[in-house]
RNA sequence: CGGGGCGUAGCGCAGCCUGGUAGCGCACACGGUUCGGGACCGUGGAGUCGGAGGUUCAAAUCCUCUCGCCCCGACCA
């Protein structure tokens, strides 16, 4: 591919809209360009990305017996709602009517969809199991698309859906994915973890994310680095590192209009960790104080999943319910619901002496009060691992794919059942499965990158190798980059050949940039010693080779597993 | 949806406070000199100043409304 007949507009200065590294890299190297907020252009560059991705994805979905279809983008609004996912969705779904009238909507994910087919063409347990695939547009009216191509309202989605007899196929199928995605992730080189995550709407069993760690994530991950666990923030549990026990007696103290625990914790200089945070919430079925430790926050799902759905008491309630006001509460001496974070049970500690301006010392469960106990605080960094006890990290993550166990929420709505061999009529097992490309390109970005431009991971590089003649009004220069690129591109290698009349400073600059790994310089005077140049773009090492050398050289090279 | 910021040439920006009819750098075109890490000189093309309304003799500049984009938060199937 010659330079001058692509477009590859680099730009000298990066653009201020951009504020994540991926995002600037790839529109001042020319890969994407953005139409609106959330919508994206892939130039030449980007799109070869996108696509040598994909053809990896191929290549592992193929491997485990997947089968890639492909399905619509728009949907007749009645198969969504018969799952409910019609009305339980919101904004975020983009929905039309047609010239009759008829509901649409634009395919977010496509659960309905395979599971229609499903229900249509599976129908004995000879048929079974099954792996159906597609590389598809997904649309998503999103709240707020930002960091380029991170999050966008159309993207790019690899789906793959399991349809088993039971759980035992379910989970073959689920390990199976696994496999995949783990072997998809590492070809495109990047740095990964698989992090137990919420089934949120998607409903079921399990999930699990893949997390690609970038300061351009948007999710965080709890990770230990002795044992295997590794969890979002979402879900993960982690036990509160213990406190000394002071042994206070109990003792009454002055706390003039001090009110949170930081202002108390400052006032009375004692540790947050001391402290019991007391919340009230209104729950379906009546009021309920909920108890965390000082230096915690509340987890909202984790105390959803225990009571249901639940609101913050207004200071009126709080009065009337517990006789004081917010700032002095303690859990002693009421009559009612009490859920506390088991980091409460052991240890002495302070809190509200249910009496303005007042704390009280000297607080212990069992003795002062009782209560439910669970975890309901959101881990956090130097936590301790719930498995090992380990001290618990925090990572930063751009989630690029996850996996699903689903179940039966979307074969029993739409009816995708199949008869066992007994004549027994049983509803699909299922499985979802996503991984977005582009995700995983700006990932790769996020994770190789200098001050200078992107380093692609050899395997997603728009190009294998860059060959650039330095002048190319020099006859023998042109000569011979003409010829090794012909016997590089015979070689089955992707070939970008800078046949711009550009200054030396000016090729290298906009190579760098766009971060293709080898760069084969071709100068006159190297050439008079019947020498080329060789440069890893990762390691900006550069040699001399043999002119006769340099394609066995490049070949080697790139072929190199080690360094992706 | 809440909070903040920004819209002036393809990109990056100045001009706005204090109204007087649009400018700089890069990029682009042409000529010349250059040529191993974003060269230099000269000439030139390119802008409804996001849009609408208003104030005024006069609006990029002041006022009102509106649209768009970015960031933080909420949301995220």
């Amino acid at each position: 591919m010659f330079f001058s007949n692509m477009i590859m507009p680099t730009m000298r200065e990066f653009p201020s809209e951009a504020e994540a590294i991926s995002h600037k890299l790839m529109l001042r190297a020319g890969y994407v360009r953005q139409l609106a907020s959330g919508l994206y252009a892939y130039l030449p560059l980007g799109w070869r990305v996108i696509c040598r991705i994909n053809a990896i994805m191929r290549d592992e979905m193929n491997a485990i017996g997947a089968q890639e279809i492909s399905l619509p983008v728009m949907h007749p609004a009645e198969i969504w709602q018969k799952t409910g996912r019609w009305y339980d969705i919101k904004e975020e779904m983009f929905r039309l009517k047609d010239r009759t009238g008829r509901d649409m909507c634009l395919g977010m994910t496509h659960e309905e969809i395979m599971t229609w087919l499903a229900a249509r063409e599976l129908k004995s347990y000879r048929n079974l199991p099954q792996m159906w695939y597609q590389i598809q547009t997904k649309l998503r009216d999103e709240a707020r698309p930002k960091s380029g191509i991170l999050r966008t309202r159309e993207f790019l989605m690899k789906d793959s859906y399991s349809f088993d007899i039971d759980d035992e196929g379910l989970d073959k199928s689920y390990k199976l994915h696994t496999n995949a995605y783990h072997n998809i992730f590492r070809r495109c080189g990047l740095v990964f973890y698989q992090a137990e995550s919420d089934t949120g709407m998607m409903g079921g069993a399990a999930a699990h994310e893949f997390m690609a760690p970038s300061p351009a994530g948007e999710d965080e991950i709890v990770i230990c680095d002795k044992c295997d666990y590794t969890a979002n923030v979402e879900v993960a549990c982690s036990l509160a590192v213990s406190l000394k026990d002071l042994g206070w007696q109990h003792e009454e103290v002055h706390t003039p209009n001090k009110r949170t625990v930081k202002e108390v914790s400052s006032f009375l200089k004692i540790g947050p960790s001391y402290f019991i945070k007391s919340l009230l919430f209104i729950l379906s079925d009546g009021p309920a104080l909920v108890l965390l430790r000082g230096d915690q926050e509340l987890h909202d799902k984790k105390l959803m999943k225990i009571i249901g759905s639940f609101r913050p008491a207004s200071k009126d309630e709080v009065q009337s319910i517990l006789g004081v006001e917010a700032g002095f509460i303690g859990p002693m001496s009421h009559a009612i619901r009490i859920i506390a974070d088991v980091s409460l049970k052991e240890g002495t500690f302070v809190t509200g002496a249910n009496k303005v301006d007042y704390h009280i010392k000297g607080i212990t469960s069992g003795k002062d009060f009782s209560a439910e106990w669970h975890d309901l605080h959101v881990a956090k960094e130097g936590d301790m691992c719930p498995k090992c006890q380990n001290a618990l990290k925090i990572d930063r993550v751009i989630e690029i794919g996850n996996i699903f166990k689903l179940g039966v929420k979307y074969s029993v709505p739409l009816n995708a059942v199949y008869l066992d061999a007994n004549g027994q009529e049983r509803p699909i097992i299922m499985g979802s499965y996503g991984i977005g490309p582009a995700r995983i390109a700006a990932a790769a970005v996020e994770q190789n990158y200098d001050k200078d431009g992107i380093i692609w991971p050899k395997s997603i590089a728009p190009f294998d190798v860059e060959v650039i003649p330095l002048n190319v009004s020099d006859a023998r220069t042109m000569e011979v980059a003409g010829q090794l690129y012909k016997n590089l591109t015979g070689s089955s290698l992707e070939v970008l050949f800078d046949d711009r009349d550009e200054r030396p400073g000016v090729k290298f600059k906009d190579a760098d940039l766009i971060g293709i790994p080898v760069h084969l310089i071709i100068g006159e005077k190297s050439l008079k010693d019947n020498m080329v140049e060789i440069k890893v773009r990762r390691t900006k090492e550069a040699h001399k080779v043999k002119l006769e050398d340099s394609i066995s050289t490049i070949i080697k090279l790139v072929h190199d597993k080690s360094v992706l």
